[in-house]
This record gives structure tokens, sequence and C-alpha cells, in this order.
DNA sequence: AATATTCCCGTTTTT
DNA sequence: CGGGAATATT
């Protein structure tokens, strides 16, 4: 929660409202005055990329604060942390606003929720469990249920019990909706899900705001409360909003109908996650009276950039029209290149970024844009062989990391004793002797008496039945009880005594010391805390974790680290570069399908345009004619939208480069057998270790040749051709079959 | 109980 | 290809 500091704001007041007032309308354009302006009432802003939405928004806030209320009754909502820090700064830097409200729908959820926790019947110290943690335990529900994880997938299990969620439909609701024998058993696996979250006092996601959904509608004390401490409400990307928080948004609404919507239809990119486009769609159904204000003239790219991106958006047929345009100069061409495979598509990139280089490109203002994660690889690897420093936004997987999550798991056994996750993931972390079937009887014990893991490790319990592992187990629990001792002292220092006295920095510094050795990675885990504390004095244990818990991806991005930016499409949403490089622009991967149901379409055309969108002078599109995909190398289409950008404002490049001279690919060849092409299905091989063999599939991609071999024994092994110890018999080598 | 090995799976985007 | 889980080994 931002601190409610000694505001700058009395200083201000000072100056005649009037002049505040004009100060805050300067150099805008009609529009943006006007929803500048716009005080009461619902208020709508559509508002194109690059528009200047943002500094409508906060000039909006500072206009609030200086003229109708207070900062501390205005609340924006906004879809990542990034964004909440950024418009707080940018609202506090206008002298007028501090105090305000600023907060991602789900950490503004949490932070409701540890209020008015009795209300929604949990313990004021629950704890926010991660996708990892949701997965563990939807896998025990299953288990629990009697079913098998192999029918009933905890992967396909968890998506239905999220959408659940997002719908605000809590076991017993949805269990009413089930029809099918398929529906009942989720049902049944959902409600034993919800029981063992509430043993153990954790949320999911979905849970902080299906909880303050329904807290908001059945709850008129706290929804008045809320309303009177929330008098202007501004949910930004709106577009975006899923069902339980537009019902957040509404409720919050209720009384006063104060509510500024800001989003554009163009840029709805979440629909795969229950966001519903129509909120935005209905928004002047839902609020009659409202205002509506449409941003369309952009300041922030090219002319031939937006003209680009307005030719391909235009393709979308479900759409409202709307025209963009620009003062801006043309600038030069968007570029289109072909190449060989990903590692030219690098190679491109290097070069073009070297060459601007020298012309005065800034890193920090370059952006390699791509549809899934997995593509950064071989970027990363030009980059580091170029030495060109990167950043990738990925905050998340720092804290997936092992050695990372073992930290955290001892602080959230701390902080929430029930928390059963995180207790059997520590409790032979580092190892000391508790092995699986112990924790199996402790399991079972603790379900016998109905307690957690963590009162019968401590609880001083008889533990005879354990035989020689009671000791051990005993001794565990004298350490928690012990650890447990530091709840109170800042967050830095318990994490250091935590880290010292469980094993765990032993048992990390024993590793090798690489880069990016597992106590590194712990250290910059204390100074992430340090550096938390500095910024919100007084922190507990309990608001890093959930502030960890709640961190983002494009958190991690830094604007000012004279790095290039690796990211997903998705992620860049609401940030802009000098330059962008958008790579994989190929069927299946832009536009995405997986399987073979046909994706949404013009979903994936919203998300090239706002990859489009990104950027201000420089826009390259790469593509590769091949390309490896798990493993294997495969011919690929090119994009069909590409086709729908206009043809004279881009520069196409179909030349071959020759792959830079000094990165010789002798070496990872392999050695070829000379006869490969002969090489088929029904092929005899003889392998050194597993004797003769028939080839039973072969897949021969563009450097690399994939076979499956059966052997006489009636094992199957695949092999990468080139690489594999295989030797072609003749037929009559081999005698008899 | 700890470690080494194989196998098998899923393949998007994220608060 | 790559990670995690099941399985084999010591």
């Amino acid at each position: 929660m931002a601190g409610v500091g000694k505001t700058r704001y009395n200083r201000r007041m000072n100056g005649s409202l009037s002049t505040i007032r004009d100060e805050l309308l300067s150099g805008l354009n009609e529009p943006q005055r006007q929803a500048v302006s716009h005080t009461e009432g619902p208020l709508l802003i559509l508002a194109g990329p690059g528009s200047g939405k943002t500094r409508v928004v906060t000039r909006r806030a500072a206009y609030l604060a200086a003229t109708v209320t207070k900062p501390w009754h205005i609340l924006a909502i906004t879809f990542t942390n990034k964004a909440a820090s950024e418009m707080r700064e940018r609202i506090e830097s206008l002298d007028v606003a501090e105090g305000m409200t600023v907060s991602t729908f789900h950490a503004l959820c949490a932070r409701l929720l540890r209020r008015y926790h009795e209300q929604v019947n949990l313990p004021r110290n629950f704890t926010i469990f991660d996708q990892a943690d949701r997965r563990k335990v939807v896998k025990k529900a299953i288990e629990a249920c009697d079913l098998s994880t192999t029918n009933w997938s905890p992967a396909g299990i968890e998506p239905v019990i999220s959408r659940a969620k997002n719908e605000l439909l809590r076991p017993r609701a949805f269990a009413e909706t089930a029809i099918d024998f398929h529906s009942k058993t989720v049902a049944r696996i959902y409600e034993q899900y919800d029981r063992m979250m509430r043993q153990m006092a954790g949320l999911d996601f979905d849970d902080l705001l299906m909880h303050i959904a329904l807290l908001l509608t059945e709850d008129t004390e706290v929804r008045e409360e809320l309303e009177d401490r929330f008098r202007y409400v501004l949910i930004d990307e709106y577009q975006d909003t899923n069902a339980a928080q537009y019902r957040i948004a509404r409720r919050l609404a209720d009384g006063h109908r104060n509510i500024c919507a800001t989003g554009d239809p163009d840029q709805s990119i979440y629909g795969w996650r229950g966001a519903d486009i129509s909120n935005i769609l209905n928004f002047e159904k839902d609020y009659p009276e409202a205002k509506v204000v449409r941003l369309e003239q952009n300041y922030r790219s090219t002319g031939r950039i937006l003209s680009a991106a307005g030719s391909l958006i235009g393709c979308n047929t479900e759409r409202k029209d709307k025209r963009l345009w620009t003062e801006n100069e043309p600038g030069p061409d968007v570029r289109v290149i072909e190449c060989e495979s990903s590692d030219e598509e690098a190679d491109r990139i290097a070069q073009d970024i070297g060459k601007q280089q020298r012309s005065g490109l800034k890193l920090s203002e370059t952006a390699v844009l791509y549809r899934v994660n997995s593509l950064s690889r071989s970027i990363e690897e030009r980059f580091i062989r170029e030495g060109l420093p990167y950043q990738i936004a990925r905050g998340v997987a720092f804290y997936n990391r092992k050695e990372i999550k073992d930290v955290l798991a001892y602080l959230r056994v701390l902080v929430n004793p029930a928390d059963d996750v995180s207790l059997t993931r520590i409790i032979n972390t580092p190892p000391r002797g508790i092995g699986q079937t112990t924790v199996q009887r402790l399991v079972a014990s603790a379900e016998g008496v109905g307690q957690s893991l963590h009162s019968v490790v401590t609880g001083g319990g008889d533990l005879t039945a354990l035989g020689r592992s009671a000791g051990k187990v005993g001794e565990f629990g004298k350490m928690l009880v012990q650890l447990a001792s530091v709840m109170e002292q800042p967050v830095h220092d318990a994490l250091e005594y935590v880290v010292k006295h469980s094993g765990l920095r032993a048992l990390y510094s024993s590793m090798d010391d690489g880069d990016d050795a597992p106590i590194n990675n712990i250290n910059e885990l204390v100074s992430a805390a340090v550096e938390f504390e500095s910024q919100n004095e007084g922190a507990t244990i309990g608001d890093w974790l959930e502030h960890t818990a709640l961190l983002g991806d494009v958190d991690s991005v830094r604007d000012d680290s004279g790095m290039i930016t690796l990211m997903t499409l998705h992620a860049a949403k609401g940030l802009e570069f000098d330059n962008v490089y958008i790579i994989g622009l190929e069927e299946g991967l832009i536009p995405f399908v997986r399987g073979h149901e046909d994706g949404d379409e013009e979903e994936e055309r919203r998300l090239m345009f706002v990859g489009m969108t990104r950027a201000r002078r420089g826009l390259v599109l790469l593509h590769a004619r091949y390309r490896m995909m798990r493993g294997i190398t495969e011919r690929t289409i090119r994009s069909s939208f590409l086709d729908e950008l206009p043809h004279d404002e881009v520069q196409w490049s179909a030349e071959r480069t020759v792959v830079s001279p000094r990165r010789s690919r002798s070496v990872d060849h392999g050695t070829l057998p000379d006869d490969v092409e002969q090489w088929e299905v029904g092929t005899l091989v003889e392998h050194e270790r597993y004797g003769i063999g028939r080839i039973m599939s072969i897949h021969r991609g563009h450097r690399r040749t994939h076979v499956e071999v059966m052997f006489r024994d009636g094992s199957r092994h695949r092999w990468v051709l080139e690489f594999a110890a295989l030797k072609r018999v003749a037929f009559e080598d081999v005698g008899d079959l």
C-alpha cells in the first residue's frame, strides 16, 4: 500500500485553484482536455495506442484531487505493478495528489482481504499460492477424490476451476451448473480443492478476485464503506477485465457512479484468460449517462508505422471503426525481413542494432518481441556472443527457481503454519533424513487428527510410530519453533537468519560457483527484501511474501538500464520503444494456433497490433523459413498478417545474407553419414549397445534428421541422426532375423 | 534414503 | 528440445 506521506498537496494549494486547473489542462488536445476536466459521473476513455492516455489519466487524477475531492478518495486500478508504480510516480510529480491508492486488481484485493478476512471466513495470515502450488493442490485434490491423475490431469482441471472462479462460481454454485459426468467430477474436485485450500489458509490468484467480487455483492456494509472510501474509481485497460474484475469495478461504483474506464478494444489480448471484450463495448449500456471520449491522435509513432498497424487491425471484422492519425513525420519504412533460420533472425537483429548503434541508437530504447518465450533463446545466444547487453522480462522466473522457492517456503511456513504445501517442500530440504515414507506417515497422522503437518511436527505429540525417523522429525519441529522467533524482526534480517539456520546457506554454498549459482540468487533475494523494506517502512514478512507472490514478468524490466529488452508481445502492452523487432512472423506462431482447433485470429491480430504500435521510429518484422520447434526443424509458412500490411510503405527484403563468417557451424553439425539420403523407414541399422534395429520413422529437418529405431528386444529409441552411434547395415550382414 | 537414469509429456500468452 | 516425474541403482 502506498504510504500517505506528508503532502506537498498543502503547499500546492496555496496557488489559486484556477491556476492549477489551467496548468493541468495545458498542452492537451480537445478530447484530452474534456477527459481531464470531466469529474462527476461515468466516463469512458477510448484511447488508441500512443494517444496520451497515461497523461490524461494522471492529469485527471490530479484534477480531481485539486477540485472536487481528496487524494485518498481516489482509486486507480492497473494491470501490472509496473504500470501502477509508473502511474503513482507521474501523479505524484504533479504535486497534487499524493496519497492516492494506485494498485493492481490483485494487490488491491489481497489488501482488502487482510482487512475483511473475517467476512470471508479466512484467517488474516492467509498466503497466496502461485500457479505451481496450486497445481500441486489440484493434484492432491484429484487423488483425494480417488481419481487417476492421468485421466484427470491437473493441468486440464486447473483452468476449469480457474474459469469457474472468474465467473464467480463457488464450488456449490459450480456443482449446480454441472450436468454431465465430466463436469460433475470436476465439481467434486473443485469442492475438494477448495476444502484443502481453506484448511491451508491458501488463496490462489483467482480467489483474490472472486472473494472481493462476492463480498462487494453480498455484504452491503462493506460495499458502502468502500464506496465512501473510494469515491472516484479509475480502471485502466478495461478491455482486459474478466467477469470478476468487471463485477468489482461495477460494485465499487454502484453508489456514486464515478467510474472512469480507459481502454482500447483493439488492444484486447487476454480473452484466453477470461477477459471479456464486451465489458468495454457495453460500458455505455451499463452507464447510459456516460460521457465518451475518444483519443485518436497518436503522438508516439511515425506515420508509416501507424498506417501499417492501422492497415493490419483494419482486417478485423468485429471492430468499432476507429481511425488513428498522427502529425508525426512519416519516418522510415517498416521493414520485413525473411531469414533462413532463427539463427539468421538473431543475426540480422544483432547486425542491425550494431549498425544503428553507430548512428546513435540507444539500447534501452530497443526491444525484441515474440509470441512465445521459447523464441528468446536464439536471440539471447546471439546477443551474448556479440556482447550486446539485454534484459528479459521474466521477473517470475527468478521466483520460480528452486533455491528461491525453498527460502520462501520457510518464510511461508512461519507466517502461515497451516501451509502444508510449503512444509512438505522444506521438511527434507536440505536433506535431513526424512524420506517420503516418513512424510506419508506424517500426512496420514495429520489427516487423522484434522491438523496441519506443522502442528503434528511441532506439537510434541507422540511420534514414536515413526520409528527411527521420530528423532529427526522432532528436531525439524524444534527448528521451526526456533525460526519463528525472527518473525518480528526486519524482513531482511529474518531472511538471513532463516537462510542460515535452516541449513539452506550451507547446502547451496557447497554448489558450483557458476554465474547463476544458487547462493548468488539467494543473496539477490536478500537484496530484493532490503529494497522492498526501504520502500515500505515497517513491512512484515507477510507483506513481503504477498509482494513477491503478486509480481509479474513485466515488473522486472528497468527503463534506464542501457540494455535491450526482450519480452513477449503480451508483456509489451503499455510500453514503448524507439526501435522494435518482432520475430517469428509465421503461421501457427503469429497468428498462434495450437492443436487443430483454430485460435482466435482476431485476438492474434490485435496482439500483433499491440506489438507494432509499441514502436516509435523503427519497426522490423522478421520471419524464418525454417524454425525448430520442440526439437524438430520445420519448414514454415510466413504469416498471413504480413500480407495485410500496405505494400507501398513496407520495405521487403528477401535477400539471403551469409551468416557471419566467424560463426563456423561445422562444430554443431555432427558427422553426417554420406549416404544419409538413402536412410529411410525400414532401413536396418546397428547400434553398439542395442544391436540391430529397424528405422521406424525418420524426420528430415533443416540441419537435423531425427530417427526412431526399434530394436530386436522391442525397445524403441529416438536420436538425432547426425549424433547417433548408428551404422547402416546391409540386409545380408544381418543374417537370420 | 539419496542419487542416477530414463521416459514421457506438452507443447501460448500471465496476475 | 527441455523439464519434471517415475523408476532404477547404490
